[in-house]
DNA sequence: TCCGGATTAGCACTTGGTACTAATAGCAGT
DNA sequence: ACTGCTATTAGTACCAAGTGCTAATCCGGA
């Protein structure tokens, strides 16, 4: 016995969640055990076949595509706005979002989710970020659900700009502030709501 | 004939792009033909059987993983450090970073480059984003390569403050400029290199 | 009516399995 | 040495979703 049961099927788990194309023959070739063997390494671990392997893996990417491609177009879930005025978003921190090493969410994501939210609620087509002070005020972690609220400011920053202030909290705790100076394309008089 | 048989050849490729999952037989319940109609069209057209097209997401799925748990550590890959000093970092923006109406680049994917430059020049495990300002100057397209340098200022901000000023370019044309105060955990005296 | 493309049917064979049964090997305890 | 037990291996029948090939049928136009 060239190897223990437990130690093998420990190390066909780990192989076949970075690797799960390999086929039960393969895998006997690489553990040097009979093809049986690996079936019943594979039932007693309840790992799947290969062909329902590489089905969950690929539902995975289609599922992801889509929620990529509308994550990415907002980057934190709209849940409120009144166009010109304000608007709310909620945005789901994951362990995707936060470094390893302490747990903490990049301040990016942060930044991003209050970007696309001061972009959104500008009544413009092609609104655009031109300058931006930030405060990352409390660590935020993983698990944590941040609501940003925008509020575009009536102080005119001259022809073409506007300012848009930007408050996300967790339970009520301002994480993180923002101002955010828009260009817009199309200009606007004071209180004209298109 | 319910349907030429050009049209329903265009039809099944469009399917199956979005939904691999389908076997010949589902397809030929949808099309009301034969499975060997299918089999047919799918050999005129050159599209690979259910497995094969199962294997080649999955492969496209396992790829992205990769790839994004790389990309996303960094945002953008460093190509030239020292440590405490200044650091250069290389974003290349493609489609999937800019606005579909006007092929102008989001804002967070270059504050992200910048960011993560900062974070990771600084001599330090838990280095955090306190404070930034930042400035957009010039639209950034696809297909263009934003250069990032930071450098780390010697000016105290206080105690475990470090202040690093970030600038990119685009073809040696500044696209955008932000400072950012750095939290540290360690607190170093002026030219302590560890 | 005959031709030709489109469609359908049928059969042998392939991969990568499941499910089940049976044989064998290896070792531990008594 | 014999028994008991687990682990391993072997072998068979069967399945899904195909490929590859041959042959039959349908159907519309010259």
């Amino acid at each position: 016995m060239r190897m223990p049961k437990k130690e093998r099927q420990r190390l066909l788990g780990k192989l076949l969640e970075e690797n799960p194309f390999l086929t039960d023959e393969e895998l006997s070739e690489h553990f040097t055990v009979s093809v049986q063997t690996i079936r019943l390494d594979r039932l007693e671990r309840g790992i799947p076949e290969l062909r329902e392997r590489l089905k969950t893996v690929a539902s995975r990417t289609m599922k992801e595509e889509v929620k990529s491609l509308h994550s990415d177009e907002v980057f934190g879930d709209i849940v409120d706005m009144e166009l010109d005025k304000r608007a709310l978003s909620i945005f789901d921190v994951t362990e995707d979002h936060v470094f390893q090493r302490n747990g903490i969410a990049r301040g990016h994501h942060l930044f991003a989710q209050a970007n696309s939210l001061a972009v959104a609620v500008m009544n413009d087509d092609l609104a655009l970020t031109v300058k931006s002070t930030i405060n990352f005020l409390k660590p935020v972690k993983a698990g944590d659900r941040v609501v940003a609220r925008a509020e575009v400011k009536k102080e005119s920053l001259g022809e073409k700009r506007t300012l848009v202030m930007v408050a996300s909290t967790v339970n009520d705790e301002t994480v993180f502030t923002g101002e955010f100076h828009m260009y817009r394309t199309t200009d606007r008089k004071q209180g004209e709501l298109k």
